[in-house]
DNA sequence: CATTCGTGGTA
DNA sequence: TTACCAAGAAT
């Protein structure tokens, strides 16, 4: 495994050498459930524009949510602003090394900060995304799919196969990523091209079909979702606040949901609704 | 444990 | 065109 990630591993910015445990950071958090396709480019307008946590957390939110733009899911860059707000004032503008204070962190769980720790500091950690469960699914469970997910079985399945040595742990946890990221895929895997094509389980048993439950599919179309992405999309392209008519065209049909959605907005602090009444992005008219 | 939360590319 | 997929976290 550690020797096919040095010939087949992609060169991504976040695994240069020089990369700070902040990019780590930063690339771990923009890539949840985001391709790298997509993250490589906003990931480097970040860095250059705020190297470290304190800068970043200099920044008022709205400022944070526009450079996010349409990575989606943008809770997250109020969670990684928020993060980089506490190891600003808390940890000396430096991510911490240690599994357990990362998890402290809002929109850190068990997945980043195990990856953090490996991949920005060289730990010891079972890194568990949904690519390695396919993996071990396939290799070890010899099924063509993982099942619904559970942390602690999870983290004891990956924990059972890593490698003593810390540095080498770390690699392997990188490697067991990769593999799942380039050859052992979801939808048509490369088994010809597999480093552990031999030691497969799944390869051994003919390669069964999954029979466990089935997901139902996630719809984005017509959902609130969708509604709350527009209303956002407002937002972040006009510099001044609006009024709420300008909010009210992006959906019209169901008056009723789409106020809901920009109340759920508020909420969530992704938008806010200033003295005039009138709706801006966060922390940027007071 | 199940849901919710964006967005866009691809087979 | 639809359905699936992409380095999850919080509730």
């Amino acid at each position: 495994m550690i020797d096919w990630f040095g010939r087949a591993r992609r060169d991504l910015p976040w695994r240069r050498a020089d990369c700070t445990g902040w990019g780590v950071l930063v690339s771990e958090i923009m890539l949840q459930q985001t391709p790298v396709a997509r993250v490589e480019p906003i990931w480097r307008e970040w860095l250059d524009r705020w190297p470290v946590p304190s800068a970043l957390a200099a920044s008022s939110q709205g400022e944070v949510l526009r450079a996010w733009g349409k990575l989606g899911y943008p809770r997250r860059a109020l969670r990684l602003h928020a993060a980089a707000t506490v190891i600003a004032t808390e940890h000396g503008d430096v991510v911490p090394a240690d599994v357990d204070t990362l998890l402290t962190l809002p929109g850190i769980g068990a997945y980043t900060a195990r990856a953090v720790a490996a991949f920005a500091y060289a730990k010891r950690a079972p890194v568990v995304d949904t690519n390695v469960r396919r993996v071990v699914a396939r290799a070890v469970h010899g099924e063509a799919e993982a099942g619904p997910p559970s942390t602690t079985r999870d983290l004891a399945d990956v924990e059972a196969m890593l490698p003593a040595a810390e540095a080498e742990a770390a690699r392997f946890s990188a490697a067991l990523m990769e593999l799942g990221a380039l050859v052992c895929t979801a939808r048509a895997p490369r088994c010809a091209d597999c480093p552990v094509y031999d030691g497969c389980a799944w390869q051994r048993a003919g390669r069964p079909a999954y029979t466990g439950p089935v997901k139902a599919t996630q719809r984005y179309a017509g959902t609130d979702r969708q509604i709350r992405g527009l209303l956002l999309d407002v937002l972040r392209d006009t510099p001044e606040p609006v009024w709420k008519d300008s909010l009210d065209v992006v959906w019209p049909e169901d008056p009723g949901r789409r106020d809901r959605c920009l109340g759920s907005l508020l909420e969530d602090g992704l938008v806010e609704q200033i003295p005039d009444g009138r709706f801006a992005l966060p922390g940027e008219h007071r």
